[in-house]
DNA sequence: TCTCTTTGTCCTGTGACTGGAGAAAGTCAT
DNA sequence: ATGACTTTCTCCAGTCACAGGACAAAGAGA
């Protein structure tokens, strides 16, 4: 099957488009409400949209008192693939073009076994997706990978958890590979993408979205877009100190936020517990397995372990010191956690809220609301495929 | 006289509008250059912007190896008026539609005798300006208040130092006693559009610009744009925490920057200082005016005394410090430092930058120059005169 | 003085768009 | 059912904005 060919030609058609995405189906009638065009013009730009395909009929819509008027939608066979690189494991999903999750699949993975080793995996994924009769092609792909990307190459530039990663033309190749455009970013501002379009973040303009997992990221949006910063390193708040002189950290540094809560310091400071006899539950694990790592801490404290829900809720406070000082600075409409962490979030949420409602301003965290994401996994994929839209259902 | 009524009709006007103001008088020729009309069209925009006054003809332009393009540029007698209301002082100052400071008066004052009080002497110091010749009336005035603002009502809401302001209705009152449009922003916000106007932010899109005074702020520009938060409050950086579990703040909370390094800080420090008996220099002017202030400490720093240059520095690595994690988060191409602070100005900077460079990631320093401001007290009353035209120079 | 270049003006053709007329398709009350 | 009223859709003509060419004006340079 050929796939997606066919760009908007102009503003009014892109715009169109959009609606569709974030509308669903939706009646000629409807849409004439929300674009401010006449009828004649709306006529002409929908029709040319139907000529290229990318919008198909579907049916009469409801009357609303008069004649029935006519629903578009986007074609049922478009197809858009999210990926979402993690530290150590991988999510590859596809959507339709509303962006609704037809398949997912999750697979452990170790970014550090290189691009060429990933996107083997990723490939693979995605055929089996295909296979699946999910689709018979992609008509685009997102990419999240976790470390800064320059964003118009989609190259990674310099991160520091994906060795040999640097300078890999990850667009340009899996474009290639995949045959379809291809967008890459950082796998924090596809999570804030993602929440903001199918989350919490839905009526936000400017809020701020934390993931914590291996590393602790921050994807900022500032009027309904994604800043990525001037080298596309904004967000890179792991490394912001929380503790003059405090403990060294593998960037070189001391005191950054990632020595004291991210998944090495917590499996440390699991282990030192431990050592220090504090901790029967850890114990008995740290046994069984040899060592301690983070999800071992995750589950101790979801069985009730007292000292292991105090380690999450010492990090929930060094996290919260910093998000109170980028509230501060930021003073954003919402903050959302997620990551990896959703089985400690209440207790991790607590703790935060408790540092930045007590540090920050009262003009600023007001009427500030600081919740758990609500797309959990699945944020980042739908990010992906709400980057390369985006990218897509623009004026070419 | 009347003043100017008339505003642009449509982009076009207020693109031309906006480029005679950064660009100066300039040949219809140039413009062409530079907006992409065909030439019938420009020539019609121009022709209208003639008839409402707003832009005069100036002239024949040198010739480029042909027939001589004749000048225009904005009306010279319009007026703006920048008010930069400080903590203790006030600078209003007159621009030409160009945005060329005409004429600048500052006074001592104390904001907290309140806005009535204040706004009196801001209108007899505007009055002053005009009797001096430099204006026969105001065109617009852009006026700066040191504490968050709303921005589109143009109120003070909750300003920590200014008791009194909360809720007065700046805008619309000045904009009565003046007659003339006025738009109100933080002081902070002012400095950054007058940096970016005419000062080192030039050709920078994405900047900071951290102004050290009586407190401490941060003015942001996301993509050419000033970020004001949804509040209002972005930038407000002098209560972030630098020291947990740290001094005690005037706000109730513990360790923040302004607890470390403010005007009220320094004195004290200064005074601290004195009474362990480590500087002459400081004692002398202790016992001469019975306390310290931080003019004090900035004058001995000049004159080259240790303590006191000890003291600025212990006050940039605490900046330098809160900086650091702005600039990991923001990743902004450039850091303005401003302020009253001229005179230590290169100490400070000094000290600001080892932190910075020391523990932000390389990837947002490496190419990230962090300067003074140098508008000096300029920047401020050239920011006001650069957010009225922004306003008056945009689609009615 | 002649040629070439640049600038400004005029004019016409084209394409985008609006808004009305009227047909098509429904709803609702009688 | 039937007729009056609504809503939707299509068609069409008139208007408006704009581009771009032709041409005149003004100067540079040889």
């Amino acid at each position: 099957m050929r796939r997606m060919t066919a760009r908007p030609a102009n503003a009014h058609q892109a715009r169109l488009l959009r609606l569709l995405r974030d509308g669903g189906p939706n009646s000629r009638a409807q849409l004439g409400d929300q674009v401010d065009l006449s009828r004649s013009k709306l006529a002409v730009e929908v029709d040319r949209l139907l000529e290229t395909g990318l919008v198909v009929a579907d049916g009469l819509a409801a009357s609303r008192g008069g004649r029935r008027s006519h629903n578009i939608r986007l074609a049922p066979a478009l197809r858009f693939l999210g990926v979402d690189i993690g530290a150590t494991s991988v999510d590859v999903a596809v959507t339709n073009a509303e962006l609704e999750v037809l398949g997912h699949i999750n697979q452990p993975m170790d970014v550090r076994e290189g691009p060429v080793a990933v996107f083997e995996q990723v490939l693979a994924m995605a055929a089996k997706l295909k296979a699946s009769g999910l689709a018979e092609g992609f008509d685009g792909a997102g990419i999240g990978v976790p470390g800064p990307v320059r964003f118009p190459e989609g190259v990674p530039v310099a991160p520091p958890i994906m060795p040999g990663w640097d300078g890999f033309p990850v667009r340009e190749a899996i474009s290639q590979d995949l045959g379809c455009p291809v967008m890459v970013d950082n796998d924090v501002n596809l999570m804030a993408m993602g929440e903001q379009h199918a989350g919490v973040a839905r009526s936000v303009g400017d809020f701020l979205c934390v993931k914590i997992g291996t590393g602790i990221g921050c994807g900022i949006v500032v009027g309904g877009e994604v800043y990525r910063g001037v080298t596309g390193s904004a967000g890179d708040i792991g490394h912001i100190q929380v503790e003059p002189d405090g403990r060294p950290c593998a960037c070189g540094n001391k005191g950054c936020l990632e020595a004291y809560f991210s998944g090495a310091a917590l499996a440390r400071d699991a282990e030192d517990a431990v050592g220090q006899g504090l901790s029967q539950e850890l114990a008995t694990r740290l046994e069984a397995a040899g060592k301690l790592s983070a999800v071992d801490v995750s589950a101790a404290a979801a069985a009730g372990d007292a000292t292991a829900l105090d380690l999450i809720r010492a990090g929930g406070n060094r996290t919260g010191q910093v998000i109170a000082g980028l509230v501060s600075f930021f003073n954003p409409g919402l903050v959302v956690i997620g990551g990896g962490v959703t089985g400690l979030g209440h207790t991790l949420l607590a703790a935060i809220r408790t540092q930045v409602y007590r540090q920050s301003l009262p003009l600023a965290t007001g009427n500030l609301p600081i919740v758990l994401g609500e797309l959990g996994p699945t944020a980042g994929v739908i990010g992906g495929a709400r980057l390369i839209s985006d990218h897509l259902f623009s004026p070419a």
